[in-house]
DNA sequence: CAGTGTGAAGCACTTCACAGCC
DNA sequence: GGCTGTGAAGTGCTTCACACTG
């Protein structure tokens, strides 16, 4: 849609933490906000803070800071919350309940519109944590999506399954997915992937602890 | 402990993606593969996978490729998988008790040893998918700790509470932390956290959607 | 030959440093 | 005076390309 140079991935993903941290500072009535301090909040340095705002805008205040209800506003804006995001759910084992009533994801305008599942002890219960939406037929999927739209799918399945999911999901047309299953999803270009691994962290945990201080943290 | 020249954290995440994958061709009874068909399943390309591993050592066999069982163990010992990693679980809610029985932990040598919480109802009930744990008082996670001794603290608490929660899991005495929190934890620099952020990684999605191809994948 | 191992080149992200502005 | 915005410098990860070897 827009052609704006490529942002990194990284610069995305610090947006959305300062967000945050933005957020937090909005509850507790502050007005205004230096570089420095979204820095040593946000875990980062401020030069990193101003250069990845400086590829949107100039949003500050020389020599005052940011004003933090409009910067909330601006990142906002950045990155696509102005509007409800409309998520399918595969998998109603325990990790897709908890992702179904997590309460992260309303709050940021991520309305769950449905949890699949292929277990027909499944179907049909209700999901706790979402009044309303019952646990549908995976098999449903594709006559769901042609009429709900959904924008994302999120895919909590096991391993062995996942890829044939994806390859369902990617037929009814969800152009986004994020994967929590630990293996490398296969997609055609203009579907996006993004994967949380929690088996790969923990790995990456014990190798830190293997080598302490001989690793560079990326971020 | 080693003095290798530090690792790239990018790189320590491929590895573990490596491992999954030849794990993979074990159970299909591939004996050999080349960087090529690594790369291919793993997401990345060959010479990634080459330079990955020349960081180790020389496994590969020259015009042949890589004997997986061969690769399997040198990345075991590489990420430290060896041993069992002791494991606490900090918050007994929906996400905590999902990541108290999934089974990819497990498999990975990653025992928990106990789940904790400060919600007087939740103390004392099992916790399933692990047998003869219960949940924990959370006050007693300290005295615990200097018992047990685990390796890792995992935080499932809600984000307001997770400083504190992290700043008891440190003064327990545990270096390495994987928060599922959506805060940047602020630790002393003898201790690792890794974290796991859903929210963001949505978030994420919702950017790419917005601009689509206009961002780079940094991996 | 087929495919690894690796120095060198390329590229992208981060940090520096300072001019400019409030 | 304080702090932003930003070219330029620095750094580190990725890709290239090819010598080398089984």
């Amino acid at each position: 849609m827009s052609h704006d140079k490529p942002i990194a991935e990284s610069t995305v993903r610090r947006l959305s933490v300062y967000l945050r941290v933005l957020e937090h500072a909005v509850a507790r009535g502050v007005r205004t906000i230096s570089s420095d301090d979204l820095a040593e909040e946000g875990g980062t340095t401020s030069a990193q803070v101003r250069k990845d705002l400086s590829f949107f805008g100039s949003f500050g205040t020389r020599g005052r800071g940011y004003h933090v209800a409009d910067l909330v506003a601006e990142l906002q804006r950045i990155l696509g919350l102005g509007r409800e995001w409309r998520v399918y759910i595969v998998g109603a084992g325990k990790i897709g309940a908890a992702l179904a009533s997590y309460h992260g994801f309303v709050q940021r305008g991520f309305t769950v519109l449905g949890v699949y599942d292929n277990d027909a002890r499944l179907i049909g219960s209700p999901v706790d944590g979402i009044d309303g939406v019952t646990v549908r037929d995976f098999s449903r999927l594709a006559a769901d999506a042609a009429r709900e739209r959904p924008d994302i799918a999120v895919l909590a399945v096991p391993s062995e399954v996942a890829q044939g999911v994806a390859d369902k999901v990617v037929a009814a047309g969800i152009t986004a997915i994020l994967n929590f299953a630990p293996v490398s999803l296969h997609v055609p270009d203009a579907v996006t992937v993004r994967s949380v691994n929690m088996a790969l962290e923990l790995e990456g945990l014990a190798y830190a602890i293997v080598h302490r201080d001989s690793v560079t943290p990326a971020a």
